[in-house]
DNA sequence: AATGAATGAGAATTCATTCAT
DNA sequence: TATGAATGAATTCTCATTCAT
């Protein structure tokens, strides 16, 4: 936010510094009572202002929910999937550390807030989705099915179809969190999300299978 | 709306269907446009029953949305998962089979509306999410987790987390349909969710890699 | 309203009378406050029904003053004017009597209050003038001037324009009305409009008739 | 926005010209929305300064809305009728000059803006229209009555009520003027009020005047 | 059992006005 | 003088729920 000299205006009250606190404060309240259940007046007291000031920086309610998804979809979009892109050594490997970055993405509690918001609003606001899916999904997808397509060309996966394995690489970890958050479905010992990946990477790349593998069986727990 | 010659035949009479045909209309307009958008008043026109009527049947527009989903769990939870627990021949067999049925489910919209319209409220109405976790999910997955250790014991597959690897197994078909019917993002052809399966569970059991495989039997397409 | 047969409903509540009733207490609050400083609370309260009420029967604030000039323009519009069309004998006669009628109408605080409250809140909301125009003072306007044309055809009435003519006709009686409700200036003893009115036509015909002339130049054209 | 190196030339410097600019903005405003639609800020923006600004020069926005009327009242009251007063030669040429004072004064936007503003917020501040009454219309009024009294007594007009005859040469201008305003009448050709002043001077003296009559009545009254 | 008129709490939004800078 | 961020009172409209009929 800041350029280099920093000396930022003081004066202006904090005006610069508002419409981030707006939106920290929403989506606290948005997480935890939901978008609909969720007054105007709520922000603005767990910003520190008063409801009529909310206005002077969003145009609605709306906005601001709409705010909410394009901040924390910007910088996702930019960096999130360089390191796929260019990997070296084997697909095994690119993919096992793009889902440790994920795994670290998935536990913070402000990102994932995102995609759930989504959820539970697409309903009443199908731009929203619109919006994540342009930005997040569309980007992130083809650069796992780049993956994967190199790793069948190589010869180091078989021939699968790529887009639908991506629902295989990902949908695991997706539904552990979903069940986390949606259902309470949390394992003792909190979301353990590196165990799960360390499990799922292991039955995905080998298989479940036991007996047509000659070598190591060796599992799941890391 | 007589007063005095009253005898009016009044052809509808069969308040005991009543319950189920306002949960039904009330299921297509929580599904249309969520539950907060949608009016009481709604519910009782596509009844085709006045609004006062709703009253008689449900106390609150809240209760109609748990009979909504105490009515959808209670069928799942029972014959659901008897399939797997008495299952014969391989866990592969097995699993395959369950999917085949999951699959075949999953795509009926009146089912499948249930779990998202959860997803949707559970802001507000957590105890529905537990009712359904209690009823469905904590049936369905020990039933799952059951066969996997019996997999494991026999040798049929190798040692890997069993609970963790019901995440491997049910997580990308969840993923699917969650991508479909959250984002949009449908295929060509429709959710197909078929071909997703089959490539699902050759990616499962056999593994992603090439190499150490003996056989390679080429894979995805259904 | 009613049609012949009278014992209209009872049961439902009151709904069909109610819709005059709000009008009639929108309009004794609107007369008295203006439109902007009238809450819709307050018409209700008048009405005797709650706030919530009022929006069974009037879709916004804005729609009751709507409904309010059309109300009133209809029989205006409807009746009004057939007596100066169908006039017999002079044209002097015809507008004697046109004015004792109209005397009497501007007498009639409902009557005049539409026009006036049009005139406060023209700038808001355009529409209504323009139906005011359209049903009211179209309609009427003609009938006059056609009035003066046989006047002047038939050489009871000197050659002058009869489009502007009416308002030398009609502007007098409207400024008295004007200052009176605008400005406060009210003659001792009341608006007195029939005294006003004795005196403008005696004026006004007095310039108005051809024979005491012995020069007829024709008049207006400037 | 400057913050150190302050010493800005902020090229607005005549403080004693701000009030009228504010009036001058704000009477644009009042004519085009109203007095309740125009925003503090939109007459701040169009006066070159700022919201709070405004508060330096006008306690409030009615306080400018006074003003303003106050400041337009002044001159009209002064210097008006003083002509009329004064006037030589006949009452009929006097009038004659007087409406065409009148309708050139009619003819400027800014100066009808007051009355008609007054028109539309009379409700709700009538002090408004007492100011007006007191400044104009009562200084204005006695003058015609004088001129018309004198006509009488010379024996150059008939024996009318002078009072009410001033309606008579007053309102037809008005109710042109109205019409146009307020119903948006307006004649093909734009208001042409001296179009209008010469048809009604026409009509009104050959009425007024009482030679050409054999027999004067006297006539006003019942 | 059924109606639909009526209620009233509740929330978003606007804008005149204040005040720290 | 001047700014513009901040305030908060005020008002429209919605809708779940009640109740007389």
């Amino acid at each position: 936010m800041n350029t280099t000299a920093t000396h930022q205006p003081k004066f202006r009250r904090r005006a610069a510094a508002r419409p981030d606190e707006l939106l920290n404060a929403a989506l606290d309240l948005f997480i935890e009572n939901g978008f609909a259940a969720t007054r105007v007046e709520d922000i603005a007291k767990r910003a520190g202002i008063s409801k009529g000031a909310v206005y002077l920086y969003f145009s609605s309610k709306e906005a601001i929910l709409e705010a909410l998804v394009r901040r924390a979809v910007v910088p996702v979009a930019e960096g999130a999937m360089a390191m796929v892109e260019t990997y070296t050594g084997s697909v095994r490997e690119a993919i096992t550390m793009a889902f440790s970055v994920l795994a670290m993405r998935l536990s913070e509690p402000r990102l994932i807030a995102i995609p759930k918001l989504i959820m539970h609003e697409v309903t009443q606001f199908p731009e929203l989705a619109q919006m994540y899916r342009e930005e997040v999904i569309e980007r992130a997808k083809p650069a796992l099915v780049a993956l994967i397509e190199k790793g069948i060309a190589s010869g180091e996966l078989r021939a699968v179809d790529p887009e639908l394995a991506v629902r295989s690489i990902v949908g695991p970890v997706a539904l552990h969190v979903l069940m986390a958050e949606v259902f309470g479905i949390v394992p003792e010992g909190g979301l353990q999300l590196d165990k799960l990946v360390a499990n799922h990477l292991d039955i995905l790349f080998d298989g479940l299978c036991a007996e047509p593998r000659g070598v190591d069986e060796g599992g799941a727990d890391g």
